[in-house]
DNA sequence: CTGAAAATCACCCTAAAGTATGAGCCCAAA
DNA sequence: TTTGGGCTCATACTTTAGGGTGATTTTCAG
């Protein structure tokens, strides 16, 4: 960084004393900066290979984290039909309710797992060990 | 590329004929050129999967499978984000195409496994075993 | 070089999901 | 017996997802 900042004066002082044009002054810090962008951007997100925790083969519930949700029992039945990838009125069917029951279900089962979407509800879900 | 033209050419009339300090101008373009660069980055040399590589303990990509469902890069790239949760918006941000390019994908994802939603898709992928 | 598949984007429209609010019923614990 | 939590349902509204179509551009194998 400090080395850009020092480039920059330099430039600054051969290209302004000689009174170049503007472009070519803006010119050369654009393409300065571009650069210095790019090599930021790929420098700082490059993905990283993240290696998960365990996931078992054999499932089996972690009740206390079950627990920790909150979730009633019948949410629970309701997330379960959901990472089935019913839809709510297939959930409302296999339940012997309504629909709008089922979304009132769901909107408190995405609020306990603190989820924006049912696909993102599920995926808590399963890192939390609640769902297969 | 033309519009960043057009910007640079109203950030000069507007702080050139105040005569505002070199320094500050040198400053904006600098920022500007820098986000440039970020954003030429990533969007260009998007590596193939941006996912993060789950290396999930005993989850190994069922390859016969995933060629089976005929599913394209890119719309395996869109199917691992869909897992994870993310709105269609979210996947858009990721890999840097627009939500209308996304929706196409998704459509074809849910079209090759034979899937009415994402998250039946979701699910239908783990038991093919091309998820984890 | 050329054609096909893949990737990108847009627009329009319908369906599903999600939010907010209110309300009635049941039941067990205080 | 009151009270609170869980379950049920409704209605109205906003947001997101999904379907269909058409189009341009990349890419890549033949």
């Amino acid at each position: 960084m400090a080395g850009l900042i020092l480039l920059l004066k330099f430039i600054d002082y051969r290209l302004f004393v000689r009174d170049l044009s503007m472009e070519v002054y803006v010119g050369v810090i654009a393409s300065i900066f571009t650069f210095f962008g790019i090599w930021m951007g790929l420098k700082f997100t490059r993905p990283k290979v993240i290696v998960k925790k365990e996931v078992i083969d054999n499932f089996t519930l972690d009740e206390k984290k079950l627990e920790e949700t909150g979730l009633s029992d019948r949410e629970y039945d309701v997330l379960q039909l959901m990472a089935q990838g019913l839809s709510n009125q297939e959930i409302a069917d296999k339940l012997f309710i309504t629909i709008n029951t089922v979304k009132t279900h769901s909107s408190k089962v995405l609020m306990k797992l603190d989820a924006k979407r049912r696909t993102q509800a599920v995926q808590q879900a399963k890192e939390l060990g609640i769902l297969p």
